[in-house]
DNA sequence: CATGAATGAGCTTTCATTCAT
DNA sequence: AATGAATGAAAGCTCATTCAT
């Protein structure tokens, strides 16, 4: 059984890593993946500047740590209730994933940011990523068993549906006028609408093509 | 008859310019928009550092002349034929953005990269993008006046479709492992292939919601 | 009893502080303002260029610091004691101001030099100024009070008496010659004499128009 | 006798000679000796940046110029009459002292700064003031052997007397605060009064030290 | 476990001066 | 006589990282 000191010790470290990561996640979503400095991290964490190398091994780590954390947040939360209508399932699925954005914005953006700079963010993006574009592709490939769905790449239509999405949702609630309000739960409604009636479409229409 | 004593110090300096554009072009593209460091550039065109300053401004400066020339080559080149079928049509406009990724793939990434950084760069590319979306919405509403398109926010579909090949072309076309090769041709029929195709069905289809 | 672990670092850090602001004081009366640089700081001071930063927001404040510590000393040392002697009173109080520039020679240039460059340093003489010129003035006004000096604007004549000391001081006891020695004992018994008789004068001597 | 066409030449040369040195005057009294820069001379000149070169030597020729061209100005001017009365003589030559330093008040601020920085500039302003003190101590002298001032060091009292007037001048008429307007005839007028009086005084007074 | 002093590579920018034209 | 492109040596400042305490 551990000693109650060593115990108090490991409760005050914990209780200080704590405090890092979220210092760390505070000045990534401010200032972005490269003007954030470690210096900022550990004055806004009330640390001294050495102390983030017990914790992290270097900037990147910190950032790999916080993305990692924002992620299983999502995964928790985003336990989205299929429904059986297909409309409706898609619109579900389409806000929970938008709704990430909205309330990710800094770190989103400074995720965008470390994509463009460092290969093993890019990585990690690409993996967040496949994971949903598989899922999308996997319901297809059974919607076209069903013969719900026209002949097509099932994982290339995912990965473009996705990317509509993402982007969309980077462009409209995340990037957005800085000087303008950050997105509103209107902008939302209205980007869950479009983007859902296009994929529909996009995925059961039928066109003269297919006549 | 232009005199050649004249001529002769302005054709060296135009070919000085041409080559620290050159240099900023390819540093700006090799190492991204903050990594690109002025000594890269000068070592790059030859040229002693101070004359970096003898044509650009200072970095951004540089960096919006290189996108400026960019963009300008893009204008030219893309001059894409319609015809009046609406399938090949579209496949001709979409080619022809994809093609822009392909072929500035460095800078593009670069591009993206600064959009996260510098306010000024961000504009620039709202305009770039507002001008792309803008002409898809004005298509779209004559195409709905004819009633061949349903009911649908002209505006928000186009800046949904338009970020739908954006990010792909992105991610597909100039994002991949650095280590692998660039993206091949066959890549960019492929891409060509299913935006198109989803596209299409997005805007022209229907389903059972229209019934 | 003082914690020897916690007091060792903290001796250094005031011991590197030290060395710093020597070494600034040295090079800034050396070189002069404009021409003292970090690096030349920092070498002479045995550290790393970066160290500079740890003590000094920059080269202004470190500046700034230098002349604090100056005038910190100056008035440390400057508890002239007055006698009942008029005459005596104003000799010790004129020693007491030369004194300075004999002994700040270099700074005392430096001082001249930022004041012509810098708004803040040039704030930071007028004060210092203001200091001595009031004092005279003050003085000045109790003997008119008492009859023992003539009519004249106590404020503009303690000015430009105190012009003629600090303009004679620095011309003849800072500025001259760098190949000659500096200023000697005797010099500053001349420059003493001269100022001392000349101002008693001023301030108590009659003639033509008075009577 | 010269041919009209080299004539033509030579005067085109005198022109921009004087072109470039009313420039250089403009510069260095606007901004300093230091922060004068020759790209700021030319194009003040309108002249291509490598004729500043076939001028002057160098940007500290270029000031050695200016000074020169204002030496010769003032001394041109300043033909100040002296009547009989000792008192309006004093006050004659005291103002036509000050005028100067209104007359010139960015040059005389860039004087300053220069002698502080370059040896021959301190030198040209030694050689100035020289001149003033030695024509000051030649009258004292002639007065003392008058019997009109009572013994003292003619050349350090006309050197403290210039001191006096020169740094009163200096820090009254051209520092003043840099928000406020530059010195009004009242200034001047102020400041020769109190000036004159304290000099006559300690000239020509008696104190009890004499007595 | 926590500290924080110290490091030093690296960056952008300015500008006096030269020289081929 | 005039040009102006080219040079390159400085300079100030930031910040990720290390390590003795």
């Amino acid at each position: 059984m551990p000693e109650p000191r060593l115990n108090k010790r490991q409760a005050q470290a914990a209780e200080t890593r704590e405090r890092m990561l979220q210092a760390a996640r505070d000045v990534f979503a401010e200032r972005g993946y490269q003007a954030a400095s470690v210096g900022a991290i550990t004055t806004q964490a009330d640390t001294a500047h050495g102390t983030f190398y017990l914790y992290f091994r270097n900037k990147d780590d910190a950032f790999a740590q916080v993305l990692a954390s924002m992620q299983e947040q999502i995964r928790t939360e985003s336990r989205a209730g299929l429904t059986d209508d297909r409309h409706d399932s898609l619109v579900g699925v389409i806000r929970g994933f938008l709704v990430v954005f909205v309330q990710h914005r800094g770190l989103m953006r400074a995720f965008l940011e470390g994509m463009m700079l460092s290969p093993p963010i890019e990585a990690n993006w690409r993996e967040m990523r496949a994971a949903f574009a598989g899922r999308i592709a996997h319901r297809l490939e059974r919607e076209q068993a069903a013969g719900a769905v026209r002949c097509l790449d099932p994982l290339a239509a995912a990965q473009a549906l996705a990317s509509m999405a993402e982007w969309y949702a980077f462009t409209h609630l995340v990037l957005g006028d800085p000087t303008s309000p950050p997105a509103t739960e209107e902008d939302l409604d209205a980007a869950v609408t479009i983007l859902a009636d296009l994929w529909y479409h996009a995925v059961y229409g039928l066109t003269d093509l297919e006549s």
